[in-house]
DNA sequence: TTAACTGCAAATCTTTTGCACAATC
DNA sequence: GATTGTGCAAAAGATTTGCAGTTAA
């Protein structure tokens, strides 16, 4: 593991901003200057792909990036795209026993209106739409 | 609604292909031989974001679309990246009580391996990885 | 007529890739 | 010394957008 590789992974590891491959990119350039946007991405293909990191693909956003382990699925404003982490038992279990297939993971995002975005909308335009 | 957002509906929703945007518009081309692609990705917006369409968003492929009604989820394979509809019931009333918000809409992903690729992989480099 | 929508092409944004060089085993 | 990874820049792929012209209420 190089100190590139190490420094991606401590950054996206350790960081509960579910941060994306630019932001990613910012911080490693901190610790290491020379770091190239590419590496970082590179690294981070490979973090997903050896388990070390997962991948959070919500539509029309960059692919953002997150520990293992702890698992969690996570709640999506549909006004603002804000993201916040959700516990839910046995998911993967009861996605096997519904396909009884051998289920590797799952990946789950619920949708909702955050209380900021809530109360937004109720002082604007109640009307439109 | 347009004659262009009729026929993008159309056949986004009448097909179980979970086609993407570029698939649409080479079928739509067919009827409409003038439509342009930028006019399909316009209307898939909308269309979405006015409910008549779902979109499926998976790392590393280009956004797919599919009807609405019909709740379920998808099974995509690791390896080939097939897609297939799974049925699991109540999962958004796990989520809301899991929780404790009022959820909108849940997307849920489970990924596997398919059993043409097992076979493939059994056939081939047994001992990589 | 006027507002909304289209086709087209260029632009944007995210991500990947080729290549020469550097680091590491 | 060979292999693997890096930095850089260019390319690729998906999607959006500006604009002038068209369509349709």
């Amino acid at each position: 593991m190089t100190k590139q590789k190490k420094l991606v992974l401590d950054i996206a590891a350790n960081s509960n901003a579910h941060l994306n491959a630019e932001e990613i990119f910012l911080l490693a350039k901190k610790e290491m200057p020379a770091i190239a946007l590419g590496t970082v991405y590179r690294n981070l293909n490979i973090l997903v792909e050896e388990g070390l990191l997962r991948r959070i693909s919500i539509a029309g956003q960059p692919d953002r990036f997150d520990h293992v382990g702890d698992e969690h699925e996570h709640l999506i404003c549909r006004q603002c795209g804000k993201l916040r982490d959700i516990r839910v038992d046995g998911i993967l279990d009861k996605i096997k026993s519904a396909t009884g297939e051998d289920v590797l993971s799952v990946s789950l995002s619920a949708y909702y209106i955050c209380a900021d975005c809530r109360r937004c909308l109720r002082h604007t335009d109640m009307t439109a739409n």
